[in-house]
DNA sequence: AAAAAAATTAGAAAAATTCTAAAAAAGTTT
DNA sequence: AAACTTTTTTAGAATTTTTCTAATTTTTTT
């Protein structure tokens, strides 16, 4: 384990939010400036490998990184983009059984209007 | 709807497998040679906003597009890439339930070992 | 401590996507 | 169907995102 793989897992996994590989990159150079961009790149790939960490597709935009922990969905907000994490507890046995084949992960995401979005939409009417 | 939208649209929907703006790009070049690649993304972009299509995440690589009739997941082998549809009917209305809040749409990629893959590695042993 | 293996670096290169302003096509109005 | 307005397309440059390369540095093994 390097020093510089420590600290993007750190970058990760001390922050609820979930960033895209640029942002990770810029969060490392502020605490190790020498840092380098390709090593960012490498790491996010063999950590997602590995299953520590893992990617979520940012629908458009660039793709976001996120502690691999417990699966869970993603909510989207198509009102604000805003993303939040989706708890959905044995989805993964229920997939692989509607399937009939074990799986080895899932990625979902479910776009809606968030509560405040929601709010607001109906306050403007 | 202009011919090149057609196009596209055309090609999207007469091939069951996913393909990405770039592949797209080179199959309606081959029958409008004039066709730019920015119209190819500008439209893409929004017959994705009507839901006329939808972008699936390409995990690592590009972003491939599906016709979007009826909402179901996709299962990619993490042992050749391949990636296929996957029914998943009623899945929309249980992520509802489960949220406590209507749904507009969702995506669901399930990694997996296909069966060919799974029978090549049994022989392998 | 020396040797071997693995990871990092900087920056170039490649790939993917967006932007721009002019031209063309489509849709509207009379 | 001519004149007008609006929308879309075009080509290519620009930008953004990601990967590659080969020389160093760091880590691990012997």
């Amino acid at each position: 384990m390097t020093r510089q793989r420590a600290l993007i897992l750190d970058i990760i996994r001390s922050d609820k939010c979930h960033h895209t590989a640029e942002e990770i990159f810029s969060m490392a150079r502020e605490r190790m400036p020498t840092i380098s961009r390709a090593t960012v790149y490498n790491n996010l790939h063999s950590l997602e490998d590995e299953k520590i960490i893992r990617r979520i597709s940012g629908d458009g935009s660039s793709d976001r990184y996120d502690n691999a922990f417990i699966p869970h969905g993603h909510l989207v907000c198509i009102g604000c983009d805003k993303m939040t994490d989706f708890d959905l507890p044995e989805l993964d046995r229920e997939i692989s059984e509607r399937l009939g084949e074990p799986i080895d992960s899932y990625e979902l995401k479910v776009r809606y209007i968030c509560p405040t979005c929601r709010a607001a939409a109906a306050t403007a009417e």
